[in-house]
DNA sequence: AGCACGCCGACT
DNA sequence: GTCGGCGTGCTC
């Protein structure tokens, strides 16, 4: 009786695929498992476990599974149902989410490892210069990756070398897999146990009396012992002085003994408890959450900036901890997680735990296999939207701060999955509650409350006496006209500002664009420089004096002279936080400003150091980015200018106005401090706009009801669903007929509108032109048969030879 | 998706 | 004459 398990692999292929194993491993294997298994001609990949049958293939002869890498599954069968549900919804492969799914370090691929063969010999076999060169690198290092044959023979294409070299029998090639994540050991010694009776102890000491560092390294040990009744660490004796010659002679002379103990990476140290109480307001919001728990699976918590959210979380997280479940608390930014693991360690010691794609390797394989334990150490886990696929086996409740945050929506690679939506579902199965948070809810949440599907509740009261802030719209028109502006301030916003930094407060400045200005132009024939490959043009950044792409990263000198016409005429055009930072510096030269965008916020800290130093004080005036519009608190900032509010309004997308009021809402809760009214300027060309006017009124409803509105009228969520296509090829011809033909053959497929073929604004990026196709499904009508419809017609036009090499990505939900 | 195979233009 | 460009087809 043959063996077979249907195995995932982490490609963009539709199928799980069939390979055979042995009796012994079928009786062993479990769904959840990873194996090594080839896969194509030579290359080795981690696959995991779906399914286990006896039904040979029809068509093809199963491979052999190549090891078994675990002894027990590290995915459980909730994330496989999961995973099927987000490949379902959001139109990808399985094999793409158990990619983004599973932390790298437990996601192996093989290396092709070139070795030597022992009997070979040089002389005769007619080597050439590339193959003596690789043989001779083989001599030394015993094994080479075929990257490194690559450097050492300084070309590409290395394959027809070693091929040749195989043929003469000088080499031999192996695929290795290898294990990426060690545990962490901590080296630790102890005396041998002949020495542990007290005779034997005072003639070691006589025996080392002359040699009298080694000496004073086992006495040393006996006092770390008396004192800590712990195991003695390498370290600790090192940190005492004691050289590490020393304990190594000691360990050869085998009166000390060394041993390894696996430890924690990642370690929170905290006061369990730092026990508050909620205000009476908090606690009102407190008791409508538990309340509305008992009737819906999802609340959505709307409660304005600096109204004590977070206490609630934490009050709630307690009551789901002391049951013994898991809490997952998804932030949409990774750069606050930081802040937030300092307030909840405090209170729930290490229970607490992080994951997102910037921890390294080995420590998101430690919190995975934590949470897969249910350890105790992995009770609460923080994290970005990548932290919603851990192996949770017992989760009571996931919190999701900042719910109306589109970075929660995964834009590039495939799996496009929203973490909010996905974490709805994934908490259903885990018959879990979702809390969702905002200042600012998204329109889709909102709307959810208000047909009942999710329940409500708000705190509209911010904590401790902060008063709402004052916020003063400043008419860019008439300020330009009476010439009171200075660069892109007017004397209101400079006055402010003044006023502010002269009381000892900090400023935030707000702009929503990074480098210098958005393009230059020259003054002589109007040429903008643009970007070769990309259809934008280049922003111009003053303090490396050139100009960028920001979609392909191309970049050259800034030019002294056009260079169409040649005249030196040249001026930018726009503005961004890097000309702000300059202008600063003219208006106010002995503050400290500082500006935070990802141009200064790369790295690892990069980000921590801004926020650092601006929290103590030591930047007076910040400019940002939306950046700045994430859930950051500070307590000293008297106030928040908006340096011009029109380009948020005017983007050419259906949630311009949505975001831009959530935007400036945002930024404006910045400001402001106990018993202090902090002041919102917001300079803008159109102070009667709707939505300025509703920010300013702090009138969500009002966004909402008009906002919803139109959704309605003009058919877009939360009433239609979308699913956008988008069609990509170096060819423009190929890509505009190939649109056409599929805007053809859905139209006639699908009974729902579709619209397009659109070109993009930015219509080419890295020299591939793009075509976009919008289909809007009506309520009532079936996701998943539309769904299904779309797949069936993508795969005819991957049947027409002439289209079959466009690029196809489908986004579901775009955001 | 990756990767091998295969066919065609630009140079050591 | 090869190197490397891309189009094509396949992966259990």
């Amino acid at each position: 009786m043959p063996y077979f398990i249907e195995a995932i692999l982490p490609l963009a292929l539709p199928n799980t695929f069939t390979y055979a194993v042995t009796e012994a491993e079928y009786g062993f294997l479990q769904q959840g498992m990873r194996v090594a298994v080839p896969f194509g001609k030579n290359k080795i990949y981690t696959g995991l476990v779906a399914s286990l049958h006896q039904t040979p293939p029809r068509l093809y002869e199963a491979k052999e599974i190549h090891h078994i890498l675990d002894e027990k599954p590290i995915v459980t069968p909730i994330q496989l149902q999961h995973w099927k549900w987000v490949a379902d919804y959001y139109m990808c492969t399985i094999g793409e989410v158990y990619k983004s799914a599973l932390p790298s370090g437990l996601l192996l691929e093989s290396e092709t490892i070139i070795t030597p063969k022992k009997d070979f010999v040089a002389e005769g076999a007619d080597l050439n210069d590339e193959e003596y060169l690789v043989y001779e690198a083989l001599q030394v290092q015993s094994a080479l990756k075929i990257q490194e044959v690559s450097n050492i023979l300084n070309k590409k294409t290395v394959l027809p070398v070693i091929n040749r070299l195989i043929s003469k029998n000088a080499i031999s090639l192996q695929e290795e897999i290898s294990e990426k994540y060690k545990p962490k050991a901590i080296r630790y010694i102890r005396l041998q146990e002949q020495f542990l009776q007290q005779e034997q102890l005072s003639q070691l000491l006589e025996v080392l009396s002359r040699a009298k560092k080694q000496r004073e390294a086992v006495m040393h040990y006996f006092q770390l012992q008396a004192s800590d009744k712990k195991p003695v660490a390498v370290k600790k004796l090192t940190d005492a002085g004691i050289t590490a010659t020393v304990i190594k002679s000691l360990i050869d002379k085998e009166i000390f003994e060394e041993y390894y103990i696996e430890e924690d990476r990642i370690q929170f140290e905290g006061s369990n408890n730092a026990g508050f109480s909620l205000s009476e307001k908090q606690q009102l919001a407190f008791n409508s959450i538990t309340t509305s728990f008992e009737q819906h699976n999802v609340t959505l918590l709307h409660g304005i900036t600096s109204s004590g959210k977070t206490e609630i979380y934490i009050k709630l997280i307690e009551g789901y901890i002391q049951s013994g479940k898991q809490v997952l608390y998804l932030l949409p930014e990774i750069a606050l997680t930081a802040q937030l693991v300092i307030r909840l360690s405090a209170y729930f010691g290490n229970k607490v735990a992080v994951y997102h794609s910037k921890y390294s390797n080995n420590e998101r394989v430690e919190s995975w296999l934590q949470v897969l334990e249910g350890s105790e150490k992995a009770q609460v886990i923080i994290g970005a939207r990548s932290a919603l696929f851990l192996p949770f086996n017992n989760l009571g409740l996931i919190v999701i701060d900042e719910e109306h945050e589109q970075s929660f929506k995964q834009q590039d690679p495939a799996p496009r999955y929203h973490a909010r939506d996905a974490a709805i579902v994934l908490a259903n199965y885990h018959n879990a509650k979702v809390l969702l948070g905002s200042a600012t809810p998204s329109l889709e949440s909102y709307f959810n409350v208000q047909s009942g599907k999710y329940g409500y509740a708000e705190l509209k009261e911010r904590y401790g006496n902060v008063i709402p802030p004052e916020i003063i719209l400043i008419d860019l028109k008439d300020k330009y006209k009476r010439k009171q502006m200075t660069g892109h301030f007017s004397d209101t916003m400079t006055d402010a500002v003044a006023e502010t930094l002269a009381l000892g407060k900090q400023v935030i400045l707000f702009q929503n664009r990074r480098g210098f200005s958005p393009y230059i132009e020259c003054m002589t024939c109007g040429h903008v420089p643009q970007c070769p490959q990309c259809d934008v043009s280049l922003t111009y950044y003053k303090y490396k004096n050139a100009l960028r792409c920001h979609y392909c990263g191309y970049h050259i000198a800034s030019p002294t002279q056009c260079h169409k016409c040649h005249s030196t005429d040249i001026s930018t055009k726009g503005f961004g936080t890097e000309q702000i930072e300059q202008e600063l510096k003219v208006l106010f030269p002995e503050k400290n400003s500082w500006r935070m965008d990802q141009d200064t916020t790369r790295g690892r800290h990069g980000y921590e150091k801004i926020i650092d130093s601006f929290k103590n004080r030591e930047i007076d005036i910040l400019v940002g980015t939306q950046m700045l519009a994430k859930g950051l608190h500070f307590d000293n900032v008297g106030m928040v200018g908006i340096l011009n509010a029109d380009n948020m309004l005017y983007q050419p997308d259906f949630r311009a106005f949505e975001r831009a009021y959530q935007m400036m809402v945002q930024v404006a809760g910045r400001a402001g401090r106990k018993n202090d009214r902090g002041r919102v300027l917001v300079q803008t060309y159109n102070p009667l706009h709707n939505v300025i006017r509703q920010v300013t009124e702090n009138d969500y409803e009002g966004m909402f009801a008009e906002q919803v509105y139109e959704r309605h009228n003009y058919k877009y969520p939360p009433y239609y669903r979308l699913i956008r296509i988008t069609l990509r090829h170096k060819d423009y011809e190929k890509v505009k007929n190939a649109a056409l033909w599929l805007y053809n053959v859905l139209c006639s497929q699908l009974q729902v509108p579709v619209l397009g073929p659109e070109e993009p604004a930015i219509s080419r990026i890295r020299n591939e032109y793009i075509r976009s196709l919008m289909v809007k499904i009506p309520p009532g009508t079936g996701l998943q048969p539309t769904k299904k419809a779309i797949l069936k017609v993508l795969q005819s036009l991957d049947a027409v030879a002439q289209y079959k090499a466009v690029k196809i990505t489908i986004n579901a939900d775009p955001y």
